[in-house]
DNA sequence: TCCTACTCTGGACTTTGTCCAAGTCAAACA
DNA sequence: TGTTTGACTTGGACAAAGTCCAGAGTAGGA
């Protein structure tokens, strides 16, 4: 079973076939799938799952904290289910895919009070753009 | 004359009554305008400008490099014309304030060689999220 | 002034996402 | 195990942001 399924169980979650369906196929590492393609992969296995369940359980999962949304272009969203360690995200510009990358400092650090205008500062993005190996010429 | 349009114009662009008004509608520091925003400000000089050319401008001023494409919020694509000097973004969770800011060390040097999977990088992107004085509680 | 290639327009279309009323079902309880 | 109930799901309508295209208009060079 999942470590997404077995975490989101443990919180009481109530579970229903369609919920298990999007938890099973948005498990592992460096998966960054879009809404739609969670639906797709979920058709597959619940030919009747319908897309409003399948946004509403995405969205339950990131207010719950189990799943980040990233949004590396400027397409939809992404669906990150490695929550519980910070990261950030190496894309290629080319052909899209997309790394779990940890950077050495954390990028709040560099940030000098002078550049915060009073913000109370909480988070940060960060997105690195280039060319992967795959792509390279 | 604005900044952005002296620069469109000595770079041979031709130059039309609906690119002016869309580069003098950009023009400025801290601007961060949503393409519909553009629009707006640039139908009250030139009624008749249409969204499928305030969309062309934009998209040709960043293919220029003139022009910046910010994705601040997962809603519309932002127009920054602060193209020239690096800089990164400040959002406020509430209201959506956007600032420039200028990070102390360039976020790229803090991607280790290990965790760049043999991309070529050439590009960082990093928004920092909190709560403006505004906002503030 | 005339030409021509470049630009603009309006509307149809696509993608991504939200909302809602009505039907369905998981889980608690007797 | 059967009942109950509130939470969950569905499909379709709707909305926002953006793209595309054929035909009309025009900037700028000859």
């Amino acid at each position: 079973m999942s470590d997404l399924l077995e975490r989101l169980r443990t919180r009481g979650w109530r579970m229903t076939a369609q919920r298990r369906v999007v938890a099973e196929v948005l498990d592992g590492d460096h998966v960054h799938l879009t809404a739609d393609e969670v639906h797709a992969r979920a058709v597959d296995r619940l030919p009747e799952i319908s897309r409003a369940t399948v946004y509403n359980t995405l969205g339950e999962m990131v207010s719950l904290g189990e799943v980040v949304e990233v949004s590396t272009d400027r397409r939809a969203k992404r669906y990150d289910p490695n929550a519980h360690r910070p990261h950030q995200h190496l894309v290629c510009a080319k052909c899209g895919a997309i790394r779990d990358v940890h950077p050495s400092r954390n990028p709040l650090s560099d940030l000098p009070d002078t550049e915060r205008f009073g913000f109370t500062i909480s988070d940060v993005e960060v997105t690195y753009r280039g060319i992967c190996p795959n792509c390279a010429p």
